[in-house]
DNA sequence: CTGCAGAGCTTCCTTACGTCA
DNA sequence: CGTGACGTAAGGAAGCTCTGC
């Protein structure tokens, strides 16, 4: 499950596992942008002109029997606006539905369990699709943003070799002594510049980072 | 305890239908 | 009126979990 972020100054994104707590009812609270997007067009779910209501949802619990066995074309059932509304209402609270639910939810919507069933099975693939789009909007403007952030520093790199400013100078913890910028490679786990003879000296967990250590000459 | 079959659920993909521009 | 795009109900395959044997 991904939870987008509430404001945009404040981004952090959660990616999905497939397969994840499929079973497991959704907490609704993790869900306010999925509630936002909830907000559907119900106008498509428009009975047929003429207070048929009844009629139209009937004939079609009554199709379903002929078209499972290769009789006629299936019917195509259109949801009307109260019953969207509670199921919209039902999902809000919860994106799954336990049996008990379900069954109480058909008898009150008067469809059958099954096309409750169906109608969460595509609602929860409906508001997935949405929430991918967004992440894919997210990812894309967050990769914006890195791209220009790269291009400002290569910038300045090139504009601080364009100084001719000699290779960066490195202040040992151990000696306070400076270290020449050859002895330092990066850590692969904490990304911190280490210095290869802090790390064969007394302390093993001396680090230093470029931000506190390095000592670059004032422009 | 372990292995297996079956039921019941899910996701994913697809098809078919209704509506609208 | 015909047509294509789009939204959505429903079918079916595959996978997972749980339960009983």
């Amino acid at each position: 499950m991904a939870v987008l972020p509430s404001s945009p100054s404040s981004l952090e994104l959660t990616i999905s596992m497939p397969g994840f707590a499929s079973s497991q009812s959704i907490p609704s609270s993790g869900f306010k942008s999925e509630v936002i997007c909830a907000v559907r067009n119900l106008d498509i779910n428009q009975v047929p002109s003429g207070g048929v209501e009844e009629e139209w949802i009937t004939m079609n619990m009554e199709d379903e029997e002929e078209s499972s066995n290769g009789g006629p074309p299936r019917k195509k059932l259109r949801l009307t606006k109260e019953q969207s509304r509670l199921l919209e209402e039902s999902f809000r609270q919860n994106h799954t539905l336990n049996p008990k639910q379900k069954e109480n939810l058909a008898m009150q919507l008067k469809l059958k369990p099954r096309q409750v069933e169906v109608w969460f099975q595509n609602r929860r693939a409906r508001s997935k699709l949405k929430q991918t789009e967004m992440e894919c909007e997210f990812l894309k403007r967050r990769f914006g943003s890195l791209t220009e952030q790269n291009r400002r520093l290569q910038r300045e790199v090139e504009e601080l070799r364009a100084m001719k400013v000699g290779p960066p100078t490195v202040i040992s913890p151990n000696s306070c002594e400076p270290l020449p910028a050859s002895t330092l490679s990066m850590c692969p786990r904490c990304e911190r510049v280490t210095s290869n003879a802090a790390l064969k000296g007394p302390t093993k967990t001396a680090t230093t980072t470029l931000s506190t250590k390095v000592a670059v000459p004032p422009l």
